[in-house]
DNA sequence: TTTTTTACCGACTATTCGGTTTGTAGTCTT
DNA sequence: AAGACTACAAACCGAATAGTCGGTAAAAAA
């Protein structure tokens, strides 16, 4: 066991500063010697825990961005209060996080989609997945809205969750440059103002 | 001026397969030799005609970007009709037309802006200023659109647009995986539901 | 006709990068 | 203690790629 410590302590390693590199640079122009640099080690650790390049992305996939995805989008969402509310502040506290954070510039499953389309399918399937699993979610959330008289009887569940989503997906893009907080404030306002269009006029 | 028409038509022709397989491919992932090869050219008519391959990028956005932000985005949207039923046919448009051009997968700008991003300055800018003019020309449309009673006094124009822009590019960016027809129906059915809560209620 | 310019060819260079192979210091097993 | 295994280091390989350069056919200019 306290080898298998050993040898996971610095394949985590690998992948946090693998993360934070392909996302700053792009996972085709950041070389592996890239990695291994910052982290002082040589391209004999490396393909003595990982077979591929590829196969050392969809790990981090696997190991950090769908746990990254669940903390910061899923779980905020769960509870049972006015969905709209938790939608609209869990948006709010992932873009806060975002212009706060050097290392999250966009929102990393539409970069990384971007960056694999066309190129990488079996990388895509896992972006696409990962994104799913949100988009399940929100759509769920809303549902539970409706049922607890919160969200209007006529909306489109799945049309508003995929809207959210674009929305997200369009403004982390857009954050990347310009100025972030007075796009994150306005950007809420109009998400606030389209969630107060769908909420149940009938108090509960 | 016989010269310049041969010496324009080889560029033109380098610029318009520069494009489509940049945007198929990426850029750092697109070798100048994949371009001339589709085009049975050399490496030194190439060089001959470009400085390298950024100057290479930047003429194919000066010369065929912007006109088609242009042709695509603002031009559609500058009549003095309700704004807001200009915007949703314009975008609608966009999106048909991405759905049906093999060569159109994700919305150019935003695609190259995550590309670029963090790794080349010059392009950056090029390409928000491109983004810039989209997001004026939406702004002023909707004033007039104010102006003529079509559109709701109290509506943030700014925050309407950059609402717009960023579920565009957020949708163009799920389009390229899934079912497009399906995103685009659902999405629109919401942009349009979000308009019409912005809409002026007494009639003009 | 002669000279010059244009537009292009294709071999070559220098470098980068993913991946392989060989070696080895330390640890664990027997 | 002897052998075996772990976790790396370091040199190396081959393919790809941006950019250079000497040369040249055809057209334009003189």
């Amino acid at each position: 066991m306290e080898k298998n410590l050993k040898r996971m302590a610095t394949m985590h390693k690998m992948q946090v500063t693998g993360l934070e590199l392909f996302y700053k640079q792009g996972f085709y122009t950041t070389s592996i010697d890239d990695i291994l640099k910052e982290l002082a080690l040589s391209k004999g650790a490396f393909y003595y825990h990982f077979k591929s390049k590829e196969d050392f992305f969809i790990s981090i996939l696997q190991n950090l961005v769908v746990r990254k995805v669940y903390s910061m989008l899923i779980e905020p969402i769960e509870g049972h209060e006015n969905p709209l509310d938790l939608i609209s502040k869990c948006i709010e506290d992932a873009l806060q996080t975002a212009e706060h954070n050097e290392n999250d510039f966009g929102f990393v499953l539409s970069n990384f989609m971007n960056e694999f389309n066309g190129k990488n399918p079996e990388i895509m399937k896992y972006l696409n997945d990962t994104l799913k699993i949100w988009e399940v979610n929100l759509v769920s959330a809303l549902q539970r809205g409706k049922f607890n008289g919160y969200v209007d009887r006529h909306i489109d569940c799945e049309g508003v969750a995929s809207y959210i989503i674009s929305s997200f997906i369009g403004i982390r893009t857009l954050m990347v440059e310009g100025s972030p907080t007075a796009l994150r404030y306005r950007y809420m306002q109009q998400l606030r103002f389209y969630f107060r269009a769908m909420a149940n006029k009938q108090p509960v």
